[in-house]
DNA sequence: CAGTATCCCTCATGATACTG
DNA sequence: CAGTATCATGAGGGATACTG
């Protein structure tokens, strides 16, 4: 077992995890990353380190309780760190690690998604709440 | 008003959509499409039209509820179509549409990373919960 | 400032049974 | 085959109050 190179290990990894699979761990990362919330958290920190207010800010409309669960959450695997700074008051920064920072590309993207095709979408939904069957015939 | 130029309406729309802004509609299709079925539908349907049952199978532990509930609302937001083929036993593929095959690769990337970074998530929690700040002294 | 603790409620989801 | 209908459960998430 220990023979096989890097590149043959990897390989082996990535035929071991299916996200299709109901099982598979890879499947909970994808339902955890999945989350609105993670994706504003990950792209709000995309440019610089921020502090628990700038983050209640940004992100509108975020509860405190969603805002800390979302970032213990991301903490624990990996994807930011949090620093306590023990001043008075207290201040607090979150910062993406090299993980996090792999993911971002893709939070970006999903999130710049949402907002080019939004219109499209509200389009499509106009034609199929309006009946696009009847229009088809 | 009708004197700006379609580039101009463009970016003044780019502007308009912020899906940090809770009441925006961008944001709420972020919230739709960050969902673990969209992901895996759409990447199950990536290189070719899929029969309902197809989709049972391929994405497993999906209840019917939820697919059907995933797929009207792909097909309302117009990133899919339904074709029924009135056969007996009936028969309904399900396709992309050029929308959807557009969000095609960030549903890929999503599904790709959490199969290539669920080790390293692993290892993550596993030194969180084992208290990686004692770790670091 | 940056949380934690608590209550409470809606809605998302799963299981099951039935149908064109 | 491809759903729809119904019921039951609990996790997600908001509001509020309190704390180091």
């Amino acid at each position: 077992m220990a023979t096989r190179t890097a590149a043959q290990r990897r390989t082996d990894e990535r035929a071991a995890y299916d996200a299709y699979l109901a099982t598979c761990p890879a499947r909970q990362l994808l339902d955890r990353i999945s989350d609105k919330w993670v994706s504003l958290v990950l792209n709000a920190l995309a440019d610089e380190p921020l502090r628990y207010r700038d983050l209640n800010r940004i992100i509108a409309g975020v509860s405190q309780k969603m805002l800390t669960q979302t970032l213990r959450a991301l903490e624990r695997d990996g994807l930011l760190t949090r620093t306590v700074t023990p001043s008075v008051p207290v201040r607090v920064d979150y910062e993406l690690t090299p993980l996090g920072r792999s993911l971002l590309p893709v939070m970006a993207s999903i999130k710049a998604w949402a907002e080019c095709h939004i219109e499209e979408v509200q389009a499509a939904r106009g034609d199929y709440d309006r009946g696009a069957a009847a229009a088809c015939e």
